[in-house]
RNA sequence: GGGCGGUUAGCUCAGUUGGGAGAGCACUUCCCUUACAAGGAAGGGGUCACUGGUUCGAGCCCAGUACCGCCCACCA
């Protein structure tokens, strides 16, 4: 790969969009992003990608979790680990259905009118047409996964796998089909899991309705927010231990308006405190009441149908009304003969679906459920046992509460995208067959066969991705060598809907947990601290700002503003990415054209590509190797540990600080003279400095790397660099930074005495300080010279013309009262008996060494 | 109703086992010095939400209060 020597030479800005598509088609190229499916899990790095939506577009979100996943993908890739990413989309039921049947709708059709078949092929071809969208977005943010293993939760291996996971469940007696109270979502005309319900505070109408009592002048009030539903009330109940009303029980009630008998219950749910302590029941409508009415053996009574309208059994006064509009009839239905006895407004939480924000409809209906206590208990112990980790380990609590929680799962919907359940029924003989391929005919009669209409539940086929991508059930070599994966990092959401039911199937199914850690990121809010949304109109599009700031920069930023708690979008994060990016491609341009290197040399002696190792001919030169190994054990640590914030801003203010402001300044002679030692010095930290920044910044480290001499091919598959303890060196370490201590004081006290910028000063040292003091601050450190002025650390500063004596007393005076006030500070605390007889010896001898160090200063300064 | 998290500089956030409060951005002053003005140098700026406690010493530990956010929950 030849570099185009004009472009380092001439362009003083990085410019990512000039870069990026071009660098990453040379990795795919590579095919580095594809490995081989050899070796065994513990040799080998995997990742599955919490598949998105293919009707999604890439948000925040996916980009943080993209980022931090890549990060450590890529790392360990370069470690030389055989490392897959798993990508793929998910099929999304409800979302996708809703998204081609709006099309349909905006040409005047509709799916009914399409009928089941023609449906199912025209999302198939919408899906062709936008289903790979987010997989092209996740290429601009620069993820390795690997492309050409992409999966689809729909795809023919996929379907298989459902089925297999199905049948084995069914056999085991954990599905069932059931007759049962579900959360109804009139906006899907779907059936959806509690985990899809969100409760939201709602204020109504509290309404007091008088039942009469049969055969007596008594009323019994009660208190209903949805008095539609006393259509299908078939009880009254009052708590057993509500003397009010205990002769009343097992007396009947008239229900106004129906007229229908209801027997008065003694139930312990009832709250006699509530209301009037007496509790209408409409077990066909009401979650608790169905409950109630199961235990009572009451009638199930259902008034309104799945269109989210009245039904006939309301009544033709009611029939094809909305429930709303039934509320409002039934109300003035009660006024009218006097049976309202109050109505007042009333907050409370109601179920509203995640899926199409419509209120839910608590209904009875016939779905497949899936039992989940048995599925549950080894993966509540896999994660007591610290077997699955979860990280921040608050989440493991919450995990674990709501496992030992856990309730059927309704996985049936009433959709027509998605796994059709694999369930086919004999309507003669009223067989049913469950089977992972359609079968012939009745096996016991022969007769026709009818499939179940309905299809799983979304969450049921993302369940088992970690295994059914790689090709389970098959025993594929994708399988042996990449499950159980290495990690999963997701955001907190979904822990319940995906994360715990992947552990559970990867348990039951794959013989072994789906991965060894969960990192639960962190939320990125909207600057102003919304939630971003797309209806909320807050969404920041991760594309934008690749587009103005570059992949590198969003990739940054987004781990940079990362951290455990909830944080708003931050900017200038993202700017501060991007300068780095700039950065380090005008530092690289530095060394990189004017290092004197044997390009010859670089080849022979690169063993794995790295450039021969440094000779440090001087302190500084010590210092920053030092520095750098220290840098790369922490920012890989931090990097293990998903500390991804730290890690960004350690590797930040190394290669800022330290190498840019500090040792880069301090060689420039030496390297423009052509000095051989400091430009392999140079060179050896570059090519670590780049390395290590690459899992985090891979477009610019990639694109500089093409100039390095000892470039041997991609810094994608290069070695990550493994801190050289033998380079560590303390002494160093504090002689550089006594020399760097020193030029800082030298300069602000310039500053403070206005001393002209050009101007060197003349000066006279103690001692023998570094070179670059000197140099650097502006000062001639001379032998003899004038009287001094001032006194600078061991630094004598001689009168000049170009330092205004009056400017200098003035400083001289605020440098005393603040050394008094630290005397005075340091001797308060040393005058404390207590403090000196309590605390740590050591703490105490430093406080003792700085109130001498502040005296000596303070005399000296007279 | 339960649980979890937050409150630190103008803004967004760090802050290890308790020992003189940090970063980035913004702000002020100076510098177009041949890597970078998306840069360099030097600065200013904080009652660490509040109240009490433990301690020689508290941003950090304990108790409580206030406000903000999230998750879970079948009280009409």
């Amino acid at each position: 790969m030849a570099a185009d020597r004009k472009k380092l030479e001439e362009a003083t800005r990085w410019d990512p969009a000039e870069v990026e598509a071009r660098v990453f088609a040379e990795w795919i190229e590579g095919g580095y992003f594809h490995p081989e499916a050899e070796g065994s899990p513990d040799e080998n790095f995997s990742v599955a990608i919490p598949p998105p939506n293919v009707t999604g577009v890439l948000h925040m979100g996916h980009a943080l979790n993209g980022s931090m996943q890549d990060a450590l993908v890529r790392m360990n890739r370069m470690r030389g680990r055989s490392a897959l990413w798993i990508l793929g989309t998910d099929h999304a039921g409800i979302a996708t259905q809703a998204v081609v049947e709006k099309e349909l709708r905006a040409e005047g059709r509709s799916r009914q009118g399409l009928g089941r078949e023609a449906f199912v092929e025209r999302v198939w071809a919408w899906k062709e047409e936008y289903g790979s969208r987010i997989v092209e977005q996740y290429k601009r943010l620069g993820a390795s996964c690997d492309y050409e293993r992409e999966r689809f939760t729909l795809d023919e291996g996929y379907v298989r796998a459902v089925h297999r996971v199905f049948k084995q469940l069914y056999d085991k007696g954990y599905i069932y089909r059931d007759n049962y109270m579900v959360n109804w979502d009139p906006g899907s005309h779907s059936a959806i899991s509690d985990l899809e319900v969100e409760n939201r505070e709602v204020e109504d109408t509290l309404y007091s309705i008088d039942y009469p009592v049969e055969g007596s002048d008594r009323v019994l009030t009660v208190a209903t927010v949805r008095p539609e539903t006393m259509l299908a009330d078939t009880a009254v109940a009052v708590n057993p231990g509500d003397e009010r009303y205990a002769e009343l029980v097992g007396e009947h009630c008239l229900l106004p308006l129906v007229g229908r008998r209801l027997p008065i219950i003694a139930d312990e749910h009832v709250d006699p405190e509530f209301g009037t302590g007496a509790l209408k029941i409409t077990p066909g409508h009401d979650v608790n009441d169905f409950e109630i009415g199961r235990k009572h053996g009451l009638d199930e009574l259902g008034v309104i149908g799945p269109d989210g309208r009245m039904t006939e059994e309301a009544g033709e006064r009611f029939a094809g009304l909305t429930a709303a509009e039934a509320q409002e009839a039934v109300v003035a239905a009660l006024r009218e003969g006097g049976l309202l006895r109050a109505e007042e407004p009333y907050t409370h939480s109601v179920p509203f679906s995640h899926r199409s924000g419509e209120r839910i409809e608590p209904l009875i209906s016939l779905q497949w459920f899936c039992r989940m206590d048995e599925l549950a208990r080894p993966a509540i112990e896999v994660v007591e046992r610290d077997d699955v980790r979860i990280a921040p380990s608050q989440w493991k609590r919450v995990y674990l509460d709501w496992m030992r929680e856990i309730r059927p799962w309704c996985v049936s919907r009433q959709l027509w995208w998605g796994h059709r359940i694999p369930v086919w029924y004999c309507d003669p003989c009223e067989e049913t067959i469950v089977a992972e391929q359609a079968p012939e005919r009745c096996g016991a009669c022969g007769g026709e066969l009818r499939q179940e209409e309905d299809v799983l539940d979304t969450w049921f086929s993302s369940a088992i991705w970690p295994f059914a991508t790689l090709g389970w059930p098959d025993e594929t070599p994708e399988l042996r060598a990449f499950y159980p994966t290495s990690f999963l990092t997701t955001a907190r959401e979904i822990l319940f809907l995906w994360v715990a039911r992947m552990i559970m199937t990867g348990i039951e199914f794959a013989g072994d947990v789906p991965f060894r850690d969960v990192y639960v990121h962190s939320v990125i809010q909207a600057r102003d601290g919304r939630r971003m949304s797309k209806s909320l109109g807050t969404g920041i599009d991760p594309l934008e700002e690749i587009d103005q700031h570059g992949a590198d920069a969003l990739r940054f930023g987004l781990l940079a503003m990362s951290s455990t708690q909830d944080v708003r979008y931050s900017d200038a994060k993202v700017q501060q990415g991007r300068d780095l990016a700039n950065k380090l491609w005008n530092a690289s341009r530095l060394i990189l054209m004017n290092v004197k290197f044997d390009q010859n040399q670089a080849h022979t002696n690169a063993a794995q590509g790295q450039v021969p190792a440094p000779v440090p001919v001087t302190s500084e030169d010590k210092w920053i190797l030092s520095r750098l190994e220290r840098t790369i054990g922490s920012v890989t640590a931090k990097l293990e540990e998903y500390d991804f914030a730290h890690a960004a801003s350690e590797a930040y203010s190394f290669f800022w600080s330290e190498l840019c402001d500090w040792y880069l300044e301090i060689v420039k002679p030496r390297l423009y003279e052509g000095e051989e030692d400091v430009s392999t010095t140079l060179l050896w930290t570059l090519e670590r400095v780049l390395a290590l920044l690459h899992p985090i910044m891979p477009f610019v480290t990639e694109e500089i790397w093409r100039y390095h001499p000892a470039n041997d091919g991609h810094l994608a598959v290069h070695a990550f660099p493994e801190p050289d303890e033998s380079l560590i060196d303390a002494d160093a370490e504090a002689d550089v930074q006594a020399g760097i201590d020193l030029t800082r004081r030298l300069r602000a006290w310039r500053d403070l005495v206005e001393a002209p910028a050009a101007t060197v000063l003349p000066a006279r040292a103690d001692g023998d300080p570094h070179e670059f003091v000197g140099r650097l601050a502006r000062f001639e450190f001379v032998e003899d010279g004038g009287d001094p002025i001032a006194a600078v650390g061991p630094v004598k500063v001689l009168a000049s013309a170009e330092v205004d004596g009056e400017a200098v007393s003035a400083r001289i005076e605020i440098r005393r009262e603040e050394l008094r006030s630290e005397v005075a500070r340091a001797e308060g605390k040393l005058g404390n008996e207590k403090f000196v007889a309590r605390a740590p010896a050591e703490v105490v001898a430093e406080e003792r060494e700085k109130l001498e160090r502040y005296r000596a200063e303070l005399a000296e300064l007279g």
